[in-house]
DNA sequence: CCTCAAGTGGACACGATGTCCGCTTGAGGT
DNA sequence: ACCTCAAGCGGACATCGTGTCCACTTGAGG
C-alpha cells in the first residue's frame, strides 16, 4: 500500500529542517525535538520514522551517495571502469574529499558509536577499493586500512586545523600511487 | 603541597573501578553514577577530579602509552632510533596493534566527540609518523592519513567481523613497506 | 588539640530520550 | 456525498544521565 499523503508531506518537511540544522548548528548539537519543532511535527511522528539522528543523517546523504555511487560503477574512467587501479583510487579520493567537503557533518551525524561500518554506503566503498585492491595479498582489509583516511573526524580535524581539501586530496593521491 | 592521603586513596579506588567496569561492560554503556558507585565514592568526588569519562580513560591509558613512546624515543631499532623509516613505520604499527588489542575499549573511550585528535598522545604518534615520512611531498597530512587506520573504531570492527590482529598487521606492514 | 582548607557525597535541577495512547485524517467502499 | 477504520499524528509522561552546589567531614601543620 502506497504512503498516505499526509505522511509524505511530513516526511519531507522531517528531512528539509533537520538538514537546514545539521548545517547550521552541526549533528551533535541538534536533538531529536529541536528537529520535531523545527518541521512542525510532533515527537512521536518523528520517532515513528526514525529511531535516531543516525537514521536521518543517513537519509540525507542517500542521494548524493547513489550519484557518485552510479559514477563508479558505469561512469566514465578514471572514476568508473576502464582506467588503471591506482588511478581509479586516486578518483575516488578526490570524489570522497568533494563529497566530504560538502557534507561532513551529515556523515558525522551518521557515526553513532560505529554505525559508519555497517552502513549500506561503507559496504559499498569498501567493495569497491577491495577491487581495486585485488593485486595486494589480503585486499579485504587493505580496502578497510584505504578507506580509513576518509573518516570524518579525522577530515573534520585536519580542516580544522587548516589543511586545505587540496592538500589532503594530493597526499590520498600520493597513497594511491603507492599502490 | 601534597596530595591528601584521603584523596589519593580515592583516586586509586576510582581507576581501578572504572578500569573492571570499562572491560567489562565497554566504555560507552559505563556511567559516571555507574564508576562512584563501584568505586564507593560520591558523584562530587569523582566529577572534582574526572570531568566525563574520556578523562579518566585517558588516565588509564596513560602508563601503557608511556610505554611505548619511550621505546620510540630511546628502544632498540627497529622500533627506536636507527633502523630505515620503512621498518620503523612497520613496527610502530605491530606495537600499536598490540596496544589496542588489549587495550581498545580504553582508547574509545576517550572518544567523546573527536577528542582522539586533541589528546597528547595522538600528537606524539602524529610527530613521530611525520618524521619517518619526512621523504614525502606533505609529510604533515601524509602523518593523520597513515595513522587513520589505527582508529579503535575500525580496529574493533574489524576484529568484530572476526579479522585477526595478525592479517592486520601484516596489512599495515604492507601499507609501510610501500613509503 | 585546634584550626581551616582540602576533600567529600548526595540532593537537586536540567535536558534528552523513547514510549504510550487517545485523537485526527486520508482514502476506499457503498 | 457519506461512513468506516486503520494509518498516522502529537504531546504528555516516565526514565535516565549529567553536572553543579553546598553543608558536612577529615587530615595535617602549627
Amino acid at each position: 500500500m502506497p504512503e498516505r499523503a499526509d505522511a509524505a508531506r511530513n516526511r519531507a518537511k522531517i528531512l528539509a529542517a533537520a538538514d537546514e540544522l545539521f548545517t547550521a548548528h552541526g549533528a551533535a548539537d541538534v536533538t531529536m525535538e529541536d528537529i520535531a519543532r523545527a518541521a512542525g511535527v510532533g515527537r512521536g511522528t518523528l520517532y515513528r520514522r526514525y529511531p535516531d539522528r543516525a537514521a536521518i543523517a543517513v537519509a540525507l546523504l542517500d542521494e548524493h551517495e547513489r550519484r557518485l555511487q552510479e559514477s563508479l560503477l558505469r561512469g566514465d574512467p578514471p572514476l568508473g571502469p576502464g582506467a588503471p587501479p591506482a588511478e581509479r583510487l586516486a578518483a575516488f579520493y578526490a570524489a570522497m574529499v568533494d563529497l566530504l567537503e560538502r557534507h561532513a557533518h551529515l556523515v558525522l551525524g551518521t557515526e553513532v558509536g560505529h554505525s559508519r561500518f555497517t552502513t549500506g554506503a561503507y559496504g559499498f566503498w569498501r567493495t569497491h577499493v577491495r577491487i581495486l585492491a585485488s593485486g595486494t595479498p589480503d585486499p579485504d582489509v587493505l580496502a578497510d586500512v584505504l578507506l580509513a583516511p576518509l573518516a570524518p573526524e579525522l577530515y573534520l580535524h585536519q580542516r580544522a586545523r587548516g589543511v586545505t581539501p587540496e592538500r589532503i586530496t594530493a597526499s590520498l593521491r600520493e597513497l594511491a600511487g603507492l599502490l
